[in-house]
DNA sequence: CCGTATTACGCTAGCCGTAATGATG
DNA sequence: CATCATTACGGCTAGCGTAATACGG
């Protein structure tokens, strides 16, 4: 059974005249009724009901056409699981919960993998970061904790690697209300104004939940971010990871804030599988733990 | 993508070398080595590590393979499938719940369908019956009700023909204690011993919770239970459609049972799309009723 | 050296297209 | 007579086997 007879039986059980199939597979009309002849013959069951200039699939021939047409989409699948994974091995894909961290990487891997390309993706939640791991979608992931599981005989199923730390500030200007207070909690922002991005992964989920009744300004774009908290008066968030994107203090002052939530640890965790693969790269992190 | 390639590539995955495979599939070494160069070049991602003497699947090779085993699968199935279907389509194959109408349904199908193998099968449940109905593994079934069941449009699904009737009799010899009674019911019968045949479709099941505290005396051969029956005192059970096959009363009588469980109507059941292909058939059996 | 993969070189099986034939509505 | 399926015929592609080459344990 050759992959043009089911292509052919496939697409007839579709137009249901040979002329047709012939036309949309750009071939000759003999060609297709000789395969179908040898198709039969192959088969050694008519699948045809035939009259002198017609031909049509019996009920066995429906259910081959059927079988055909799962046939080729196994084709389909084969090709594009080969080639999606080709894509995947010539670009290093991670994931990450919060935007510090991705910055932070990027220029690691860059070294690492000269010549390879690297495309990251931030979440608000750990979910779908380690189903892309379990996937390979993602070669590692950064979360805000390890992963400890085990497989059935207890060897652990991933590698995590402690890598920078977080700590959240309020930058303020020095008339605020709140300008004095050399620290502060979450819940001492409630009902504020608060200028914030909207893609910084978790940070997202514990700002909106954790600070009561404030109102958010957000912003996507990061410049027009930086420009508006310099211009205004509107407080806005710092963390200690933010001069390593250009972002200065000016005139402001930045008060920590104390919450745990706030103040956090990341973990780069690969399948422990891959260790071998990305040994360097975990070694790397090791090295700008701060 | 041809089908060869496919096959040589599962091959591969299988045993490994091109030489062993060429052994397996009984080709030249050189064909494979072209089909797998081929079958690379066409998919335009490298499957294989090659070194000058050693070629080995890669990780994206392995869920090649993987998919290629998958597609041959698939052609086996479609190549079962289509025999298997061929094979039914020159079987007459019914099911039914009692011996009795599998013996009157035999010749009717033998003489409407002159020349069709004919095969039935017995069961003590109707479960096996309509699923065995639903996957068209039997043509017609026979119950004891007809079935009413309706698509979502509310047209029948199958086609219910009444059949015939049978009803039952304990056959005891003269001297028995229940040998002066007119008419019985199954409890009557409680703690006797009695002689049965085994392969009885759903009158089993009756006789085995309706009796209480009865021995049953089991036996697979007709003819050899026969002939226990008449040469010992022993009870035994006779219908009307006993006499179809030859079962004489001799000396001994035949006092009938009241429970409505062993008077029973059977229905004849097809498939209400197949409806015009069994019209004949269902037009006989109502013929037979008596 | 024996086993393994690849390359080179004809051969030919088999698939294709063109043309012709037959049937149908 | 337009449309569709099948048969006939010749060409040519492409997969095959044999033989030769090269590498490795």
């Amino acid at each position: 059974m050759e992959t043009y007879m089911i292509e052919q039986l496939a697409a007839l059980a579709e137009h249901k005249t040979l002329s047709k199939v012939a036309e949309v597979l750009h071939i000759s009309q003999p060609a297709i009724s000789r395969s179908m002849q040898k198709l039969e013959e192959e088969l050694g069951v008519k699948i045809f009901e035939r009259t002198k200039n017609r031909i049509v699939l019996n009920e066995i021939g429906e259910i081959a056409a059927k079988h055909a047409q799962h046939i080729l989409s196994a084709h389909r699948d084969m090709l594009y699981a080969v080639r999606e994974s080709d894509r995947r091995r010539k670009i290093f894909t991670f994931g990450a919960i919060a935007p510090a961290p991705m910055w932070e990487l990027t220029p690691i891997i860059s070294q690492l993998y000269l010549g390879m390309g690297i495309h990251s993706e931030l979440h608000e939640t750990e979910t779908e970061l380690i189903q892309g791991l379990e996937n390979d979608v993602y070669r590692v992931i950064i979360l805000l904790h390890p992963l400890e599981d085990k497989d059935s005989t207890g060897n652990p199923l991933y590698i995590s690697t402690p890598f920078i730390q977080e700590n959240l500030a309020l930058l303020v200007s020095k008339t605020h209300r709140l300008a004095r207070k050399k620290s502060l909690f979450l819940k001492d922002l409630a009902g504020e104004k608060l200028l914030i991005h909207n893609k910084i992964g978790f940070w997202y989920q514990v700002c909106k939940t954790k600070i009561p009744n404030a109102l958010f300004l957000e912003q996507n774009d990061l410049a027009a971010l930086s420009e508006i908290a310099n211009a205004s008066a509107l407080p806005t968030f710092v963390t200690n990871m933010s001069d390593r994107i250009g972002i200065q203090p000016s005139e402001k002052l930045a008060i920590p804030i104390l919450d745990k939530e706030v103040n956090v640890q990341f973990w780069c965790i690969c399948k422990a599988s891959k260790k071998k693969d990305y040994a360097a790269l975990l070694n790397a992190i090791a090295l700008v733990q701060r």
